[in-house]
DNA sequence: ACATTTATGGTTATATCTACTATAATGAGA
DNA sequence: TCTCATTATAGTAGATATAACCATAAATGT
């Protein structure tokens, strides 16, 4: 780490990269109360016919971003979504197509984070070998450092549900005490806060308006249809604000 | 965003980068109580003679955090630090020496945020047009988008001490329970929690160990000495804790 | 009708937060 | 030396928030 600093002197040549945008896209399926991750099968090599992240590599005038959405509109059809940008990942070796003989070239990866939303997500599976959604408890061994971006984009989840609102991002326009309650237990265990207390929190903060419909979805009393004012919740933005 | 997608058919040759690495490398002058950020003069092209944050351009055999921690260490000397990954910068164009004629190379800067301390840190000057600490409200027009990367930079640096014990990494060994307020105020400003009562709160948590050393400078009580406690620290890692 | 189910609105004890006040131990100056 | 300004530390009281419950309301199903 300690290094003998000049201007000019390169000891070692400077890498030329391929960059590529992988994709951590999440759903949570609120009928089976799971949390899903969109993987693909590769159908090329490296890492022919294993299970991947979807990605893509970076076009010569797309922004990365711009690639990001490009994966993600290639692989499901979806109105709602919430994206962000998550790690890049960029160690030598990381890829199996840098081979020591094709002078030196680099794969980065910059992995972005994707929530969408479950019930109007389409996948499109036009000729590729295989996608699929599977529980975040029962992925198999992926492609490339997927695995550890995957980690990632888990623990960046987690902590986006707690402090920021993509959970409305994700749901219907109109929805339930309860299925915000759902959502939040199957992305964050169910320990985290007692049904009543989290509408007792969520409510007080105000920005959830009761619309004065009544869902009725069979047994049980009908619960009120609720709204997120987006107008309400910028106005308490600086407050330290923890859902759970 | 919508798009037809097919295996093979590329509508655009994908893109060859340059990848870089920039560091937005904060330090706390705590006798000044000033929040600064480190800068360097460029002295080449492109924005000859303009401030920016020190970079340098990925080597062949380097990872990204070996490439990070090389240009901190060619611009200061210091012992104690603490350095993460924050973002990464791709759009087209970012860069001018993105010619349209340079078969599109691309420059991306994936850029690291570092907080060392002060006190120990010697700036590094030999050579180059100048270096020197900015207090961060004083930064400036940058070079390439070195501003928006020190606005990401710097709103980092704001959560990193509210929700982790970064703060420790870029104290002495021993320091008194004001130094460590002190550390705060600059940093998240003044309005953020009373003094008695933020030093209730850190007490109560139990990572800090009163050596019983007293501290005597100038006029007052001498203060005591504490020292931070990892072990006791990770105990309690998954608890939320908020120490403002 | 009645048990079951889900939604909703509490209550209570405990912990935490906030704004203060009081006391202790030093240095500086009359 | 005595007093005072200065800084450190401890503690207190009222307001708020949290966590674990309980009670009632409004639907369904038999």
């Amino acid at each position: 780490m300690p290094e003998s600093h000049s201007k000019q002197t390169h000891k070692e040549p400077l890498a030329d990269f391929k960059v590529g945008v992988d994709n951590v896209i999440f759903s949570v399926d609120s009928v089976l109360n799971r949390l899903l991750v969109l993987l693909v099968m590769r159908h090329e090599d490296p890492y022919l016919n294993q299970w991947s992240l979807p990605g893509t590599l970076v076009r010569r005038s797309e922004s990365l971003e711009q690639a990001a959405y490009r994966i993600l509109s290639e692989k499901i059809r979806v109105q709602n979504l919430y994206l962000e940008q998550l790690y890049s990942f960029g160690d030598p070796g990381r890829d199996p197509r840098e081979a020591p003989d094709q002078y030196g070239v680099r794969y980065l990866s910059v992995s972005y984070f994707a929530l969408v939303r479950f019930d109007e997500a389409q996948l499109i599976a036009d000729g590729v070998s295989g996608i699929a959604w599977y529980p975040i408890h029962q992925v198999p061994d992926l492609a490339f450092d997927h695995n550890q971006i995957l980690e990632y984009g888990y623990r960046r989840l987690r902590n986006k549900l707690e402090y920021s609102p993509v959970a409305f991002d994700v749901l219907p326009e109109m929805f339930t005490l309860n299925d915000l309650y759902q959502l939040y237990t199957t992305v964050l265990g169910e320990n985290f806060s007692d049904y009543s207390n989290f509408r007792a929190r969520l409510l007080k903060l105000g920005f959830l308006y009761d619309t004065g419909v009544k869902a009725s979805r069979g047994a049980g009393r009908p619960a009120s249809l609720y709204r997120f004012d987006a107008e309400a919740f910028d106005l308490l933005k600086d407050k330290p604000m923890v859902f759970i």
